[in-house]
DNA sequence: ATATTAAAGTAAAGCGTTTAATCAAATAAC
DNA sequence: GTTATTTGATTAAACGCTTTACTTTAATAT
């Protein structure tokens, strides 16, 4: 059996109280004990019981992370920053796939919260603000990222959306395109909604026509991208540029251009949003507003076990910007192939 | 404060005992009091804790999924499938990235052992038997996916490999390619030798010359895909078609030809392996050994699962069958693109 | 030599459960 | 109407650790 706090004691001839302490480094234990019990524990193989040590009322050094799809590249990313830096902290990460299903988020968070986590990343779900009060009231150290609410005094790492969509636009609007489409995510996210309100303020400052039917509503998913730049290069007027809400829409994009033998840029300009690894494995590569992915893992990371550590203080809201990556999926809709 | 077990035995007038078998459904209760408890529990949101629960000997109903990379699109999936199943069955599953680095490896298991998860599912990891072996000593369930270990007794999931290499190559031989390079990974995992015996058994059963400088080994990146084609590409006698072991690397080679201006699939034909998302998206669309990703994750959590709950089994080795999804990458190399 | 203080270690309670051993009441058997 | 049996609920110990308050021993001061 596992060795536990007791055979390390009674080996090293000391009580069980002596152990915890060299363990956890805390009050005062003589040199020599100190030795003798390190070698013990040696020894025995023995590891303190994490469980045990929660159940008196410290950490679980686990957290848990709440994303839509951790298949989903740019989830996938972000989890993976998230876990490096809880790694080098000494956390783990329980994954957490929610599907954007409201009910599957309350389960998970109901789960994680009978298993003692000692924190909640939230990365971009659902629109349910009372779960995230609830946890708040409780006391419960939660972080958001990628997810804006600004009502709520909590943690938040995101990008300037509103930044990033108005970049991407003007990208297009510079380049010469007069009608220019959008591929929103669900308008239900913050995030979503700016990126469409910097999408009309380019439009708005280049004085372009705002032909509401050129803005559609989608999800998450390569299959709506297709569906619905399909429809849009299906219209009598079709646009000549997309602005795709997140990769995976533009990438849809690019194929229902490509099943209708239509160029990329020459005949279609498309930019995606978040750039993750799909946006260099494209041909073209796609041009796409890039979130500093690392960095934002890493920061909600330290900001959620800065509030675990108890450390009082101020609820911080990081806004990070972002940098478009020009690659070669956009281009002048003048200049066209044959010249 | 959160309640607990006695919270509820005051308030509905019994002893913890009797709550605890309410909620556990074990023992004899009767009717009335059952009710009461159930009314009780609801009334103040109680929720048993996991940690005082594992404590005493139960499960924690958490398991640790070790991946080398859980952003690598192959691996997100099969996490995500993990996950799933997990979450069907009531159990959390924690990510643990290895980077394919022994010590990290090492880490992770050990606090993951610290915190008493209930199984391991250990996928396509480093070469380390020993730890492997001190688990399975140690009474902790562990099952492995996508890597083989056939001296151990332990429960496996995998694609048949030998078969997979075999069918790629052999899709290239019926095209009509004569020199065909391999991109394998690491050599030290059983599954990697196994795809380039089955890439060595499609040519000898061909009789073609089996040149030793078209079989080249690196990892898992894009980026080494695309610098070991660049090499074969810049041969005096290039090859015309190659086969990377999996889809990152061909997405390097696709990279490198382009790079060359060299048309995929005309002047170079690929194929890859795993059929992540990332096949669909590229251009052409990449033709690809299929793994039955979602089976595969499903299963290997059934398997782990069953051996938690202590079923006494022997245990299974599940080969599934690798199905090649044939796209644009390949093409015959006589036919060139003026005919 | 005695009083004071600091250092090192111990005993015991507590964290929130589960469970084996009991016990009391109700029902059945004779 | 006793005695045996079943049913329903309780008691108390155990799980492996942390921590507070206390005791012992050694060192220093008086």
């Amino acid at each position: 059996m596992k060795p536990t706090i007791y055979d390390v004691a009674r080996k090293a001839g000391v009580s069980i109280a002596t152990v915890s302490k060299v363990v956890n480094h805390t009050g005062r234990i003589g040199e020599k004990t100190k030795k003798r019990v390190l070698e013990v524990m040696k020894e025995l193989n023995y590891y303190p019981s994490v469980v045990a040590s929660a159940l008196t009322g410290k950490n679980t050094y686990t957290i848990g992370l709440l994303v839509p799809d951790i298949a989903n590249p740019f989830f996938a990313e972000i989890a993976r920053r998230v876990e490096d830096r809880g790694h080098e902290l000494g956390f783990n990460v329980v994954m957490c796939s929610t599907d954007h299903n409201e009910e599957k988020e309350a389960q998970y968070i109901s789960l994680l919260k009978r298993k003692s986590v000692d924190g909640i990343i939230l990365a971009s779900v659902i629109q349910n603000v009372e779960i995230l009060k609830a946890l708040i009231a409780e006391n419960l150290p939660v972080a958001l990222i990628s997810r804006d609410m600004p009502e709520l005094a909590v943690d938040t790492v995101l990008v300037d959306d509103f930044i990033g969509g108005y970049t991407a636009t003007s990208h297009l609007v510079k380049q010469g395109h007069q009608r220019i489409a959008v591929l929103a995510e669900n308008l239900g996210l913050a995030s979503s909604r700016e990126r469409v309100h910097g999408y009309r303020k380019a439009l708005e400052e280049a004085s372009l026509i705002h032909d509401e039917d050129l803005v559609l509503v989608s999800d998450f998913s390569v299959e709506a991208g297709r569906s619905l730049t399909g429809e849009l290069l299906d219209l009598p007027d079709r646009p000549t540029a997309v602005f795709a809400c997140n990769d995976l829409l533009a990438i849809g994009a690019i194929q229902a251009a490509r099943e209708r033998n239509l160029k990329i840029p020459d005949d279609l300009s498309v930019v995606g949003f978040d750039n993750t690894i799909l946006a260099t494995t494209t041909d073209p590569p796609l041009t796409t507003v890039a979130q500093p992915i690392q960095e934002m893992g890493r920061k909600v990371m330290d900001l959620l076990i800065e509030e675990i550590e108890g450390k009082s203080r101020t609820k911080q809201r990081v806004v990070l910007m972002p940098e478009l990556a020009v690659r070669q999926s956009t281009k002048s809709p003048l200049i066209k192939e044959g010249l």
